[in-house]
Parts: structure tokens; sequence; C-alpha cells
DNA sequence: TCAAAAGTGTTCAGCGTACACCCATGT
DNA sequence: ACATGGGTGTACGCTGAACACTTTTGA
């Protein structure tokens, strides 16, 4: 009898992956949606998602429904949580594990998109979302916030070269508040994960500001070292 | 045609749910495992789970499976992280939803574990486990650590009635380092969720040491305020 | 009287926070 | 010359961290 047999008698579930996807774009965090294909349901907006597949992690199906809806592969993705009420869905039993992306939108290739109908929202501007998506969106904020104040992510959701000024209104719209320019710089830049450039970034300002961007050998040193939550009373 | 139809073509998957079951006793941080009872591997060392039913939410099927090994009720219970690469277990294609449980060891039915020949391990001292339930352990204790740093979580491991010493000597056997006693204290009194009993306990000194015990009313206060996270650069 | 754990305060350094002015440049 | 965003430094208060001695009491 093969090991498989042993597990014949329980019950299977559809496993669907949902992605509360993030971008930053006319100085606001914003949420990408689609209109759901599925019969049920069709049309209502909801997160982009799709079922795990027979041989298939679901991570990989987390990247694989990403890939297909923005055309980017390599994107900041990171398991949120997982939503397993068994009337959730009223359609049928399904569990989903979500997932948050951030992307940078000028890479987004709108065509992908278009294929779902999608759309970005600002995230005051969310429309009413199916089933369970809008607590997901919640819970992905609050972790996005959390993860930004103790470890330098944001930068995904830029271009690969910004300015400081570009950086601090996305930590603003991120948090939902103001923050001052001279503290923000003076923590961003000792966490020394920057690296300055030559160049200057004139389209903002008659004076220019300079380009800085992530430097990932440095944020790798600074995370294989001492944690960030060193535990001392 | 009924919505489950529309679902029909998709595949669909074996959801586990596997606890990891922190204890304190002897000073020590402690996990409870299992002897795994499914044919394949059976008589291994695991940790506690079960198939998520038919009509059951995961948060459910962990309760029922966690309830059956100690029966215990309203354990404190979390959702860890869920594990979803096709082949982590070697006999089928099976989906594990990790959650991490804090019990009060002398709450623990003891005749229940038996009959699952669960036995308690100080956390280094842990047997090998099947399958990828070592690295669930090591994310539930960096989880745990975390957590008590920020949020006064800890009490669930101790009994109703404590003293300071007790309360350091688990964070002191979470965290795996030694604290300063006066720091801990201030730091902990300082949080407004401990009540100072009237009584002493005498077992471990001559002169006796306060009994304190949890004020969740105090404690919902302190959460329901302020996060603890708010941002500010 | 002594052994063993309980209990208690102060000092210092570093970090977060508040706050206002000059700089460079294109029009 | 002026409007616009870019860039910079300092002072204060709080919190975390290091550190040692007295108290109580049963044996």
């Amino acid at each position: 009898m093969s090991p498989s047999l042993y597990y014949q008698s329980f019950a299977r579930h559809l496993v669907a992956v949902d992605s509360i996807i993030f971008g930053f774009s006319e100085n606001q965090l914003k949420l990408l949606v689609t209109r759901r294909e599925l019969e049920h349901h069709r049309g209502q907006w909801s997160l982009m998602g799709g079922f795990v597949e027979e041989n298939e992690s679901v991570d990989d199906a987390a990247r694989r429904i990403l890939e297909e809806l923005t055309g980017l592969k390599n994107i900041y993705l990171e398991q949120l949580y997982t939503y397993g009420d068994f009337d959730r869905d009223d359609g049928a039993r399904v569990i989903s594990v979500a997932y948050y992306a951030l992307i940078n939108m000028d890479a987004y290739n709108e065509e992908s998109g278009n294929r779902y109908q999608a759309k970005w929202f600002a995230m005051d501007e969310i429309p009413q979302l199916v089933f369970d998506h809008k607590i997901m969106v919640e819970k992905a904020l609050k972790r996005l916030r959390r993860k930004t104040i103790i470890q330098p992510v944001g930068f995904e959701l830029l271009p690969e070269r910004f300015t400081l000024t570009q950086l601090q209104t996305l930590y603003e719209a991120i948090h939902g508040q103001e923050l001052d320019k001279r503290n923000f710089r003076k923590k961003i830049l000792s966490m020394n994960v920057l690296q300055k450039l030559d160049e200057k970034d004139k389209s903002s300002s008659r004076r220019g500001a300079f380009l800085f961007c992530f430097d990932k050998q440095k944020y790798n040193a600074l995370m294989n070292g001492n944690g960030i939550f060193d535990f001392k009373y």
C-alpha cells in the first residue's frame, strides 16, 4: 500500500491564494484589484487570486498568479495569513492563503493587468471587495506598517533610483501621517542601507534632489548581523 | 447550476493543522510532541496535528486537535504560518497550517496526552521531528520571543498566580538569556498589567515572595488604547 | 547566626522628537 | 528677484542598561 493511500479517507479542500498587491504613485499608496472571473460573484471587485494546483507549492502558486497579472517576476512577496472559515466563500468551501506583494508601478505591465480588468485604487478609495478580502487588505496594511518600522522594505515600492523626498512621501502614505523631514532623513541615513548617487532628479524642483538607491549589500550585512529585536530588559 | 459546481475543476488538497505547544516547568521552556499515529512514518516524533474536516474552520480544527491532546479548552492559540511545499510530506501532498499554543502545564491533563504518547521536551533536547516540523518550531519560538517583547503574553504559560521571580525565569527561558532583576521588575510593573496580591509564595524561599496575577482589565485597556507601534520618525 | 532568595534606586548614554532657517536654481 | 522644493543641526526628555546592597526568615 503506497503512503498516499493512508491519507485517502480525509477531506480534501480547494486551496486558493489571494494577493494584496501594493503600489505607490501620485504620492499615494495603492492597491491593485481585479474583476472576478469565476461565475460565482463574477464581475465583483476582488483581490487577484487563484487556486493552488496539484503539484505546485503554495508560494509558487502565489508567484505564478502574481506574474500572470503584473507581468513581473522577482516581486517582493510575503505570506500574510491563512483564512480558513468554512463559510468565508458562500459558493464553496475554500481555504485561502493570503500574500502581500510590493511592486514598483513603473515596471508594472498594464497589458497583463487589462486582461483581468485590473485597476489601481488609492487606499481610501477601495471599492467593496468580495468575501473577506477587505479584512485581508487591512491585515496586510498593518503588517506593511509594522514591517517598514523595523526593516527597510519600502524601497520595493519605488523605482530603483529615488530621492529622499520620494521615500519620505512613501512612508507618509504607508503610515497615513506626516513626518518631520530632518528626523526622517537622519533615521533613514543612519540605517546605512542607502547609497547616494551623483545624479540629481530635477523633475520636481529647480534645484534638483540627489538620487539614492538601495544598497543590498549593506542591507544583508545589517540583517545577518545581530537581529533587530535584541531583547534586554 | 449551483455555485459549488463552478469550482469543480480545480485541484483539492489535504489540509492539516500542526500545533507547536509550549509549556513551562522546572524553569525551562518546553515543547509537547507526540508519536505519529498515521501509518506513514508511524511512531516518529511529530507535532500534534490532524486534518481539517469538511465543514470545520481551520481555527476550529486547531482547537479541536489541541483539546483532544491536552484536555484543555480556551488555550492561547495563534496561527503561525502555512507550509505549502508540495513535497514537504513525502507520503502525500499535504498543506499544513501551523499554530502555536501556550499552555499552563499545571492544568495540562496527562491522561489525554498519554493516549497520543505525548511527551514534553526542553527546547534544547527536542528529538528529531518528522517532515518540516523542526522549522515550524523554530519559527514559533521566534514569534514567541518577539511577541513577549511587545505584549505581555507570557502569563499564559504560568499558573494564575505567580511570583515575579517565576515570571522573570520564564522570560529568561523564552529568550535564552539572563535578565537584570531590577530592570525586569521595573519594566514589567510599569506595563501596569499585573495585580499584586496579599499572599506570598513560600515554596522557594524562607522570606516568601508576593504573588501576582495578570489583570485582564488593565491589559485590555492598554491594547484598546494607542497601539504599541506608534510610528514617528 | 547564617544561608538563600526577595526586594529596591541611581546614574549614564543613546535615541526619538520637536523645531527654523539657508541653499540652489529656473523662470 | 522670487518662488519652490532641497537640505541641514541642536537641545531636551525619555527609556534602556549597568550596577550592589539591605531585608526577611526558617533552619
